[in-house]
DNA sequence: CTGAAAGCGCTTACAG
DNA sequence: CTGAAAGCGCTTACAG
């Protein structure tokens, strides 16, 4: 059923019948819940491609994946907390994936050309992200889920990454520990310099010289946990203490301490960074370990909240967030070991 | 830029244009080069609102989930590969997420009355699911994803998840194990009471007693197999061998293995069902884990591939499969010990 | 507060 | 092989 014959079916204009549905303030209460009435009644729901035609909005926002859709368990808690915010409103997701990063541009031009998407959230900044001019280039809105250097201002929302490396290592180092290694996210990304960044100003803070084979960058899986770990146990003068950025990584890390002969929390510390995944919980690792948590799946729902807002004409300088990241201590830190 | 500008600048007419765009036949091929090259070079692209609102067709395939959006990894991955087979033919994925089971008929009516979708994927069916007579009630073409015990034919694709516990259950046999655990998943799933009737077909076939205390059921969390398993080891006679539903429960089982001083693949063994993970490989572990494994991305794909065909009208009679399953033995299966 | 009608940007049956 | 025009199902400026 469309909306000619609903309309005519009660007996009002398709105009008012619209209205009342779209919560226009110019129709009568009483005409209004008539309408919604019947509208239940017989299961009338509107045409979302001929609203979108009409009203120019596509009622949709975007966000691009590479790897081909090979979502990893950060994606996948972000999408739940974005989707279901923006599924409040009635806006749509639209997922588009691509191979590599060279393929990303084509896949904006292709959301802003058909005017699928009204705006785009764009993750895993890089420190001078090319993409961030190209979405304004193309007039396309945009929420950035963390943050670029970049000469004009855009909306954000990061998590304090400095911060949160930052405590975690203040916190080993109080136990006394002095040779303290980190496994970082890929080099490009902002976040994984500012977790760099954090982690040195605390070595430097403290009159610790930093080790460069210390340092190990690579995605956040089990595998590259287990083999930076073991790398760094490999070392003429190991580790006492460890950092992961992600609970995957913390997981091949245990791993190769455990292969090792050695024990997690009293030879070895280990500190991860959790993003809160509804299978995997700190507390339940043996020992349960000692994380900084910011749950990535808020983010998404705050990140939907903002373009929601945006495209209500928010200016961006007031959609800008960095959130502060708890440390949680618990079994897998402890005093270091001479 | 729309159409009417776009073919006025080119000289031909919107019919010619539009025919040209859309590889209709009728089209002079020399023509129809010189329109392409003219929309890549004004970066004309036809608006998608438009196009669906006059062909009827939404351009985009559903999925709903539940739990809010708190998206597994077994989802994520098989989104993956769903949503990159349905890009190639320009097909949008919209993701709907409901907190419970019983919203979810709210939302399927709501796809189906707006013209949201073409069709929806329908996962985690359920023995009897509701979903499917109600799917056909609406007039929404759907595949599903697993099986469903109904009077009329739907499309499906399945793995043989009765196959698969079947083998692992008989190479565990076949080490002399008889006192084999399962950790399943949820009760009410197809796929649950497959592997139930895998287990104990093999169990009977070997003349071993199926013990109710060795089958647990549960959502395939670390922290579900961690508790299982910690719940198996308190028996009076405990397993010597255990069949895990999904790496995440193997994870929690071999933690419950090693916190009550025991070792995996000496003392007691461990085969988990592998859907796949980039993040999380079965070889990675130690001992590395026998598997039965079934690519959960590549189903997701297929399935995409499958409602691609529905919509062109094949029969969902030929749009009907189940795949089998491989078991891989490595390291964490041994010989059951006296 | 309500309605007639134009317009959103496409596709496609029909005519040539 | 190409084009003029109707139609898809809404929204909304304009008029009353």
């Amino acid at each position: 059923m469309n909306l000619k014959e609903f309309s005519a079916r009660i007996g009002l204009s398709q105009t008012t019948v619209s209205r009342a549905l779209s919560g226009y303030p110019e129709v009568k209460q009483e005409t209004r819940e008539r309408v919604l009435a019947a509208a239940e009644r017989f299961g009338y729901r509107p045409n979302v491609s001929a609203q979108r035609l009409a009203t120019g909005r596509a009622g949709a926002i975007g966000i691009v994946f590479r790897g081909g859709g090979r979502f990893g368990p950060h994606s996948s808690e972000f999408m739940g907390g974005l989707s279901t915010r923006l599924q409040e409103d009635g806006i749509d997701i639209l997922v588009s994936t691509v191979e590599g990063a060279g393929d990303e541009e084509a896949a904006y031009r292709r959301l802003a050309g058909s005017k699928r998407v009204d705006a785009v959230v764009l993750h895993s900044p890089a420190c001078e992200d090319a993409r961030i001019p190209l979405l304004r280039t193309l007039g396309l809105p945009f929420v950035v889920h963390g943050r670029s250097d970049t000469a004009l201002p855009f909306a954000y929302l990061d998590i304090d990454n400095r911060g949160a490396i930052a405590a975690a290592t203040r916190h080993l180092a109080d136990l006394g520990h002095r040779r303290i290694a980190l496994i970082n996210g890929d080099t490009v990304s902002t976040y994984a310099r500012d977790r760099d960044r954090g982690y040195h100003a605390v070595l430097a803070e403290r009159g610790i010289a930093a080790d460069p084979a210390l340092l190990g960058h690579g995605e956040f899986t089990d595998e590259t946990g287990f083999r930076l770990m073991q790398a760094f146990l490999a070392l003429p003068a190991p580790p006492t203490a460890v950092i992961a950025g992600s609970m995957m990584s913390a997981l091949g890390a245990m791993r190769a301490i455990r292969v090792a002969g050695l024990g997690v929390g009293n030879d070895i510390s280990l500190v991860a960074h959790d993003d809160v995944f509804p299978y995997l919980s700190p507390e339940n690792l043996v020992p349960p370990l000692t994380t900084t948590q910011s749950p990535i799946r808020a983010a998404g729902g705050r990140i939907g909240d903002m373009a929601l807002r945006l495209l209500q004409g928010e200016p961006v300088e007031s959609l800008q967030e960095v959130w502060p990241v708890d440390l949680v201590i618990r079994g897998s830190t402890g005093p270091a070991q001479a």
